[in-house]
RNA sequence: GCCCCCGUAGCUCAGUGGAUAGAGCGACGGUUUCCUAAACCGUAGGUCGCAGGUUCGAUCCCUGCCGGGGGUACCA
């Protein structure tokens, strides 16, 4: 909120120069890298030195006379001193104006943060697994990234709809669908229908790719490809058919969408991830000729080689393909239907899609397409995210050539969790107690992990990495908000009489103002992560207001302090106590009381 | 071939046109009569792939090169 002001101050007349300079200049309000070089440091007196044929020091000066004379300034920061160096001004916050803000925050449910002036429709398009495989590592990224994303622009104050685009009509129907003729286990199926079915999937997608490295290790698979060689061909028969309303294959997906959904539904709720809607690519199936013959007609679509394509950038460069020579849709088909369904449903002004970076050519040319085709006036976001790679720097897979399952991977996270809480001798937790820790600090860290990184870069997947509970991992954040409600429920601490009595904030240690400095930048940052689509500047930034608390809490007394720094350091704690609940619940991560 | 992304500490990764490039893990050393040690404090460790260019200032922007990954007409 400091640097806000700052630029604020700073436009209302302290740079002359052309108007048109403003802008990029007053973005050169940043917070300071080093606390002796004050709270927030102005870099723009060394650029506008150069054009004004001055000297960057003078210029400087006469910017920080200006700064001082602007009503509004001397109440929020100090008077700034000479510039420094080759000519940056630093400038520092008052305390008293600190503590204000701090006061302001506790006392706002809102922690601060206000509503956006101008809330948007935004369609947030994430997850969407294919219902008939098994859920793996893979999935975590669309699924959290686009979660987080969705309660952050909620908490925005803008108007979100959450779509997972289920992928239901795929080959990988056709190859359950192959699997149940040929290889089913009646008696499985009965006792656990999902196992069964992600136990066919995965052997007939080995038995269709006939892979020899995967069927040398899979004598099963093996049997069943020496005695189908035409397997793949089979299948996607089998998609064919099920696509052309082929009764029995119909009634097959029919009895298997209740239980593929069952699957991934039971994995949703213990992410606690839920979407408004699951409009899969078996509901748009109805829309996909209208669309081919509308992009036909509008000239966009030609036929070339038997198929309907778009041809984007000439005849030379590959076509957007939305009709296969065989007649079938395509993935592209769906999409535009899919877009043109929304726009016409939803009115959204923004769509997210939180999708794989590989795609990302399929969505340019998805977009231009749609943009062509005069679907409206919507932004269309593909927000990429990078492979999950194993060691070897290649996509991740087990060495089996299976991926690892998103289940196992949180049973694991959760029972490293459970030893932890063991370990630590917490001997007065029930067992109910326990489990729940264990679940919250497994998944979060799971989770955290995962939302920490740069969304953009691909990375190595280690269950040891994901899985760690100390350091910048979600089990520091939820720490420290364990021990301030420590300090809450031991000092039997009324927090509503804390808030009402906030007033009396005093930052006098550096720990208690660097605290305070950091508490007061949570708006700033939810502006920063939509402006990106990047939740890592939330987890950035929580990590290091939890850091900020740690040390505040290992060098100061709270309940022992005397009079006003007491009351003074409980509303610092009830601040970031629930600062750190909040953000990490922007991003699907939970808390516990006691950890 | 063309297009996109990446190359930062031993490992995994942040980061930014600005003042001594950061974190975690790992290594080494310290902290518990005191509100939770899943913590805190400290030490060591880097020619930010290489070479040019733009700039008052480049790890960041531009060009070339080297290395890795991905995409590139009928999968999604």
């Amino acid at each position: 909120m400091f640097a806000t002001a700052l630029e604020g101050l700073a436009a209302d007349g302290v740079i002359a120069v052309g108007p048109d300079d403003l802008p990029g200049l007053l973005q050169q309000v940043r917070e300071s890298a080093d606390p002796k070089h004050g709270d927030y440091s102005g870099t723009m007196a060394m650029g506008l030195a150069k054009r004004a044929g001055r000297k960057p020091r003078d210029l400087a000066a006469e910017i920080i006379g200006r700064l001082e004379a602007v009503s509004g300034y001397a109440d929020l920061f100090e008077p700034p001193g000479d510039p420094v160096g080759p000519g940056f001004i630093n400038v520092r916050v008052r305390d008293q104006a600190l503590a204000a803000a701090v006061t302001a925050a506790v006392a706002d449910e809102r922690l601060g943060v206000a509503a956006v002036a101008e809330p948007r429709t935004v369609v947030i398009d994430f997850s969407s697994p294919n219902v008939a495989k098994p859920m793996h590592v893979g999935h975590i990224r669309s699924t959290v990234i686009g979660d987080a994303l969705a309660r952050i622009l909620r908490f925005r104050g803008h108007e979100v709809i959450t779509d997972n685009h289920l992928g239901d009509w795929g080959t990988q129907f056709g190859m359950i669908l192959w699997g149940w003729k040929h290889c089913r286990d009646e008696a499985a199926y009965a006792a656990d229908p999902t196992a069964e079915l992600g136990r066919l999937y995965r052997l007939v997608r080995k038995v269709a790719d006939a892979k020899p490295e995967e069927l040398a290790a899979d004598p099963e698979a093996a049997a069943l490809a020496a005695d189908h060689p035409e397997a793949g061909r089979e299948v996607l028969a089998e998609t064919a058919r099920l696509h052309s309303g082929d009764a029995e294959n119909r009634g097959l997906w029919e009895q298997f969408m209740p239980v593929c959904l069952a699957e991934i539904e039971r994995l949703y709720r213990r992410l606690d991830v839920s979407f408004d809607h699951q409009l899969g690519e078996s509901f748009f199936q109805p829309m996909l000729a209208g669309v081919v013959e509308d992009l036909l007609a509008a000239g966009l679509a030609q036929e070339s080689r038997g198929a309907v394509g778009v041809f984007l950038d000439g005849e030379e460069e590959p076509p957007l393909l939305i009709r296969k020579a065989d007649g079938a849709f395509l993935y592209a088909t769906t999409d535009l239907a899919t877009i043109q369904w929304r726009l016409e449903h939803w009115r959204p002004d923004r769509i997210l899609y939180i999708v794989d970076h590989r795609q990302g050519r399929h969505f340019e040319q998805v977009f231009e397409t749609a943009r062509r085709w005069g679907l409206g006036d919507v932004d269309l976001v593909h927000v990429g995210f990078g492979t999950v790679l194993g060691d070897d720097g290649r996509p991740f897979k087990t060495r089996a050539g299976d991926t690892v399952g998103l289940e196992a991977l949180l049973d694991e996270g959760v029972e490293r969790a459970a030893r932890v809480v063991a370990e630590a001798g917490r001997g007065e937790m029930d067992e109910a107690m326990r489990r729940r820790v264990a679940e919250t600090v497994g998944i979060g860290a799971i989770k955290y992990a995962d939302l920490s990184q740069n969304r953009t870069t691909d990375y190595v997947f280690s269950f040891d990495k994901m899985l760690q509970l100390t350091g910048n991992t979600a089990a520091y954040m939820q720490y420290a908000v364990a021990r301030v409600e420590g300090i809450c429920s031991k000092g039997r601490i009324d927090r509503e009489a804390v808030r009402a009595a906030a007033g009396c904030v005093r930052l006098e240690a550096a720990q208690e103002r660097a605290l305070a400095l950091a508490l007061v930048r949570f708006a700033e940052v939810l502006e920063d992560v939509e402006a990106d689509n990047r939740p890592n500047l939330l987890t950035a930034w929580l990590y290091d207001l939890a850091g900020r608390y740690s040390s505040f809490y290992d060098s100061l007394p709270v309940l022992k302090a005397t009079g006003d720094a007491c009351s003074s350091r409980l509303a610092l704690c009830d601040l970031t106590g629930r600062v750190l609940r909040h953000g990490l619940g922007l991003l699907g991560i939970g808390t516990v009381e006691r950890m």
